[in-house]
DNA sequence: ATTGCTATTGAGACGCAGTCTAGATTAGGA
DNA sequence: TCCTAATCTAGACTGCGTCTCAATAGCAAT
């Protein structure tokens, strides 16, 4: 398989994978590539379409696989919507590494918002807990600007 | 199908299929006294594995059914933990109907917590955004104390 | 460049949660 | 009691994701 050009993030993700003693290869190289093509979310199965339409053939199987590895490298993030995975390259709100989603109920569209009060007190939660804090998840769905004032139109 | 006893939760369950122009059956009264005899959180096939242990029988669909329609009554809340649909009877927690979950990432146990600074942050958010709220998720992963003490002895 | 070890791949079987279907049954108003 | 629309069941089906295993191919050492 022809190999694609590398770019900047290809090489962190190289690294990493040396790191761990795991191996660079086509596949992941074309996938990591396409990931960072798309604007915004995905789903596993957007990325084989998009393989598909372009003859590249890569298994569903692989990049499953490739998707784990490149969240637990921190270069993608996976989310839960509604039960549905999400995936996204990870990327920053105002500087900070870590954001929450709000999901529009009527078109489905995602914003991102940070919050650094909220992400405060959910270390005061998990204190009262005597909970030690690894990862949240947290999602405000509702109805979008556009779709309100779609909504007040009818 | 022998009818069980009726609480208040039916009858409450009876007025409001009655408002919506359906029907109380006998299996929509197990399901839903069988819910309330549950504390905590519950999978839809937890119910199937109760029912055929019971020798009762009442068929995967119309519990999904009945789930869906108690959730639209109110009488039951639906949440998903890490994409598996979870429901509990809505119960309060400190006088609010509404609550969010700690979920320990080592045992699974569950904790609901209430924080009406989160609440109201959350509507600050929205109003950022031009945002009509409807409703969130917010779950928040982690140790908890037991988990955190069984780790600290290993 | 060659070799050898072993990580990786692809195709499809599999598993699981949840939905749908079609025919049989039944709640509940007249 | 009768009638009819709502409801039930069993099981087929869908979609997402995981697993298997034989074949392939990185890459470090030679």
């Amino acid at each position: 398989m022809k190999v694609p050009p590398a770019g900047e993030e290809e090489a962190q993700f190289r690294a990493l994978l040396r790191h761990e003693g795991l191996r660079m290869t086509p596949e992941r190289s074309v996938i990591l590539s396409e990931i960072f093509k798309i604007e915004g979310h995905f789903q596993p199965d957007d990325l084989l379409v998009r393989f598909r339409t372009n003859g590249v053939r890569i298994s569903r199987a692989t990049i499953y696989r490739t998707l784990d590895l490149l969240v637990s490298c921190g270069l993608v993030r996976r989310e839960t919507f509604a039960g549905d995975a999400h995936y996204e390259r990870a990327h920053h709100v105002e500087g900070h590494a870590h954001h929450d989603h709000l999901v529009c109920t009527s078109c489905g569209a995602i914003f991102e918002f940070y919050n650094s009060e909220i992400e405060r007190l959910q270390e005061v939660v998990c204190r009262e807990f005597d909970f030690e804090l690894q990862g949240h998840s947290h999602q405000i769905s509702g109805l979008c600007a556009d779709c309100r004032r779609r909504a007040a139109v009818v």
